[in-house]
DNA sequence: TAATTCTTGTAATAATATTGCATTAACCAC
DNA sequence: GTGGTTAATGCAATATTATTACAAGAATTA
């Protein structure tokens, strides 16, 4: 695991006060490691395989943590996980998921050239604070 | 059910020489006449109260069908699904769906002033064809 | 140390979704 | 129309995803 990231979640824990447990740390550490999203349920597996058993409702648990935290997204149309690029910034997160081989590839909304205020604005409607978007692409090689 | 909706079914269906049968009818209906997402259990629930009980296969299955053919809109954040307010649009569909009650708003991607072409181009991706767009918001009454 | 709070384990269960195969319905060629 | 073919549905089992109540353990604080 990044060093970096691995401070940076130290980091999120000791400035909201909150402990960064073994559990916490491995499910972090192992959604980092993947490639693709994960499910919650892979994530157990994978960390059986590797000695350490976590029970699915602490999973799960660990997981609605760190996505509090901004450290993981949870991915809507996957239900699946993966580690945020950029949890320190507080830009809205975008997700572009491929919809054939699932990676993804997380921007921002104004990388993006994405407005999120003024669309739903007009509509009377507000953007709801601290969510992400996730926007349905094929990607290079899946063309 | 509004004439014109279940008109524009038959038009779908004609055109695509698929067949309306009963089952995809009261479907489509029943989603048509919640004001909010339902699941597919509560369709089939909905169903049965009305007498007309449809296996949960069944529902799945039209319920893919009507979202193949443009007229249903499964919602990922929810595992719920719409009707689509404009089902002969070839724009992108965006729905707003607020975050408290879960209301959606349906609008398009030049409404909402959102360009699906430019961002990701830049990151080498394309809009995948035939999808929607949800966007997390706050309706005004749950502000 | 004792009390409190937070976190995890356990087990059961709920909710969502898919599959293979049998049956029925619709369609098409003759 | 009859028979063959394809499409759609029913049925039952099962897979996948997620939550819950309660007990046990760990960390924190008084």
């Amino acid at each position: 695991m990044e060093y970096g990231f691995k401070s940076f979640a130290v980091e999120a824990c000791y400035k909201r006060k909150v402990s960064l447990t073994p559990q916490r740390l491995v499910v972090l550490e192992i959604v980092e490691l993947q490639k693709k999203p994960v499910s919650a349920y892979s994530i157990k597996d994978l960390l059986s395989e590797q000695g350490t058993a976590l029970n699915i409702a602490t999973v799960y648990r660990v997981l609605e943590f760190w996505c509090n935290h901004g450290l993981i997204h949870r991915l809507a149309a996957l239900n699946k996980y993966i580690s945020c690029v950029s949890p320190e910034e507080q830009h809205t997160h975008v997700i572009n998921c491929c919809q054939k081989c699932e990676t993804t590839y997380e921007s921002c909304n104004k990388q993006m050239g994405i407005d999120l205020d003024r669309g739903p604005e007009a509509l009377g409607l507000q953007y709801a604070p601290n969510s992400h978007l996730e926007i349905p692409v094929i990607c290079i090689s899946c063309r």
